[in-house]
DNA sequence: AAATGTATTTATAATAATTCAAAATAACAA
DNA sequence: TTGTTATTTTGAATTATTATAAATACATTT
């Protein structure tokens, strides 16, 4: 669904190893997952492996995922439940959070991340230097009205 | 540190009642610990209680706290880590995320916030009515280089 | 003031999410 | 192969949150 440019075995090898990461078997498992799911928790990720036949543990998921992140490979979504997730999409972009159903899609506008990005940069405290800027969009469907 | 405009115990009781909340002595603690804090997790407010007299529950904390979520009082705010914060300013402002130090402070751009608002409620999917947007802003101190 | 019904709080148990520690396994280099 | 290090597993420990049932407080009517 989300930008499905062929993920094969090989190619995520080599990006694991790029990243200064081994590619270990569990390692390209998560990251399958991870770029199937596009952003997910561990316990997601978890359920979407068992689903396959490559056993791997909750811990482990936890590992990889922590490894990846530091690495620069996937990056930690804020979230407004207590759980934490995790997405590939490693560049700056939008979140649509639709509250009555909990559904979180991706809102992609470039020009809008670029400006606020710049004017933030502008006005941050000196000693400070700008990472990202993450937007969220809380929004509920006009049926369900609040 | 906050915005401290007087909150007299008085003028929360009404702020509950006008909200269709009783104001109950903890609820009224609890108002005041978010008022002294902020933002903050229930454990965090759990903790800013323990230190006064007034003994509470952590459930109770829990139940307050989202009570007043639900009335409107306070809003759940994204987190980084997997505990849920919540904040007494409900409107919409940034935050600044220092991720070498975890902490966390309010950045305020009035424009901006409605700029982003006007252009992002312009491109809503249709159907979906805008409730915020919430914008945090990740960075290190230039000291902590990544 | 007593009685009633409802909302709230408490105490405690249960669940969920995450982390930790130690042993087992795999990968790698000498 | 042997020794060394990184990774995974298992399972326990922690932390965060929610659920349940009993106790208490509150508000209203009598």
């Amino acid at each position: 669904m989300e930008d499905r440019q062929q993920h094969t075995e090989e190619e995520i090898r080599e990006r694991l190893n790029q990243s200064g990461l081994k590619a270990t078997p569990q390692r390209v498992l998560v990251y399958e997952a991870m770029c199937a799911l596009g952003h997910a928790s561990a316990d997601a990720v978890f359920q979407h492996l068992g689903a396959g036949q490559g056993k791997m543990t909750l811990a482990t998921v936890y590992n990889v995922l922590e490894s990846m992140t530091q690495a620069g490979l996937l990056i930690r979504r804020p979230s407004f439940s207590s759980k934490m997730y995790f997405d590939v999409h490693t560049d700056a972009h939008c979140h649509i959070y639709q509250q009555d159903t909990s559904e979180i899609s991706d809102f992609c506008d470039e020009t809008l991340q670029r400006n606020v990005e710049a004017r933030i940069r502008a006005q941050l405290p000196a000693g400070l230097q700008l990472d990202r800027v993450e937007i969220q969009i809380l929004c509920h469907s006009q049926s369900h009205e609040a």
